[in-house]
DNA sequence: CTAAACTGACGATGCACGTAGTCACTGGAG
DNA sequence: CTCCAGTGACTACGTGCATCGTCAGTTTAG
């Protein structure tokens, strides 16, 4: 069952995925990173990430001198989590409301909208997940 | 080009999804609902419709002594613009991992899960969007 | 070894949101 | 006409997140 998580705010998400794709990684390099896309100062980070790890989504490992970060679950697991809580909270886990945003933003047919539609019906309340 | 819009929290998004639902609908009705669901006061729901007043998400006409709120976009636009943001924000414009979703919470087979990708193939980087 | 550079722990500020109380206004009941 | 219940404008506070500065401890360059 989707265990309760701490929701993560815009920053912290996009940290976290930077870390995703980039870990093992220490601070200094996570800064550069959004000091030159963003423009946040580097203790920005730091608190961030440690944010992160108090909220178990990061663990750090000392090694030569400082702190190398990595994520505790792998990034697929990662947005699968998000999207379903998307699904959950936001959608009140009905996926309807993307089909019917993938309809119009990918211009399907009703046909196949229709085909989507069936494909997906079974997805319909039906929450569950997390193999492992 | 998805303008820029207000975030929305929580429970601002709850009571914007239920007066779409419901509309037009006071402020009382409202606060009744979410005293009994979630048990919040009246004047915590007052606050919350005017801020979305504020942020451009209701509007209100006065009538019999009371306001009545309506939404100023319909509901579909509204999941749609949700969507929207939420691949954008935290997908980074990809729908791969909702495919991803899809395929491991309704156990999608491998055969389907390449019926939906190819179906959806079109829209992976091609946001655009909202009709007039 | 000493000093410069780097790292990380803490503390502080600002804003957004959830939460709700107070108080003045108003429309309808008598 | 008067008074009460309902309504809404204002104000206020706690928490969470974004943002950084400071400062002390640790490495590393000379």
């Amino acid at each position: 069952m989707t265990q309760s998580r701490d929701p993560l705010g815009h920053l912290e998400l996009d940290v976290l995925q930077y870390v995703s794709d980039h870990h093992p990684i220490s601070v200094r390099e996570v800064a550069t990173h959004f000091a030159e896309t963003s423009g946040q100062a580097r203790t920005t980070l730091l608190t961030v990430m440690e944010r992160l790890r108090a909220k178990g989504y990061l663990k750090r490992r000392k090694s030569a001198g400082l702190h190398r970060y990595t994520p505790t679950i792998p990034k697929a697991e990662l947005l699968h989590r998000m999207v379903g809580d998307f699904v959950e909270e936001v959608l009140g886990g009905s996926i309807s409301p993307f089909v019917a945003y993938l309809a119009r933003t990918s211009h399907l047919s009703d046909d196949e909208v229709r085909k989507l539609a069936q494909l997906l019906k079974r997805t319909e309340s039906r929450e569950q997940g997390d193999g492992p």
